[in-house]
DNA sequence: TGAACATATGAATAAGTATTCATATGTTCA
DNA sequence: TGAACATATGAATACTTATTCATATGTTCA
């Protein structure tokens, strides 16, 4: 799986320390892609932002994003498991919202760069 | 592909209204995904997290995260292609560096999510 | 209680993708 | 020029995953 050593290796062997001592922990880079991964999909990506402007039940959401009710459910659970989204019930609606306040700064840092 | 339409539809109309007035346009969002799907790969973020360090090349990357020339190369591309590094070539030796002031902000917002 | 409603979920399928392997391209230097 | 070096790339494989379909769970109300 390792890459042979080149010849600039030993060159700029110091760059290298010094990057490999300044990167967070490996498990906190895992941690960090994952919650990305969660972002990499336009259903989820439609799905914060409904909710950026108010909760709302699932049945909503999907007239809204005009998809079965079966697939805004499971993509609302791989939300929930990454804790980007809590619920509450209400009689036999279940009410969906924003669980975390740094979603809306990541979104806006990437329609920057988006819209470049 | 749409769901029927439910009970409460009816009655938060407004609400499903106000949402998609105010929702970025489909392709947008799309772009938005596509963005953090590259963010989504814990490869990706290591050379990015690398690179913000300092510039590095190719094989140094190689040996910095204990992976092949060849896996790195082609994440670097994918890179390239998302406008998020910028290479220059010097003799043998191609030179990878960070092409956008937002991908620090992403990660710190992301990093901030990942240790609450 | 039973029927309609709202949501959740397991299995299956289709589509996407990260890595590996082999090899091509391009550079430097003796 | 030729050999070693540094990187890029196409094809194949293994793995992940988003959606669909069918159905289960749980709630309300007549």
């Amino acid at each position: 799986m390792a890459s042979d050593i080149c010849e600039c290796n030993a060159v700029h062997q110091d760059v290298i320390e010094f990057a490999r001592a300044n990167m967070p922990e490996e498990e906190t880079l895992y941690d960090l892609a994952e919650l990305f991964k969660v972002f990499g999909d336009t259903t989820r990506v439609k799905i914060l932002c409904a909710l950026f402007e108010s909760e709302m039940c699932v049945c909503d959401i999907s007239l809204l994003l005009n998809m079965t009710q079966s697939s805004i459910s499971h993509q609302l659970r791989v939300l929930k498991n990454a804790k980007l989204v809590k619920n509450r019930k209400e009689g036999k609606s279940v009410y969906y919202s924003l669980n975390d306040d740094h979603i809306k700064h990541i979104f806006e840092q990437g329609l920057d760069h988006v819209r470049e």
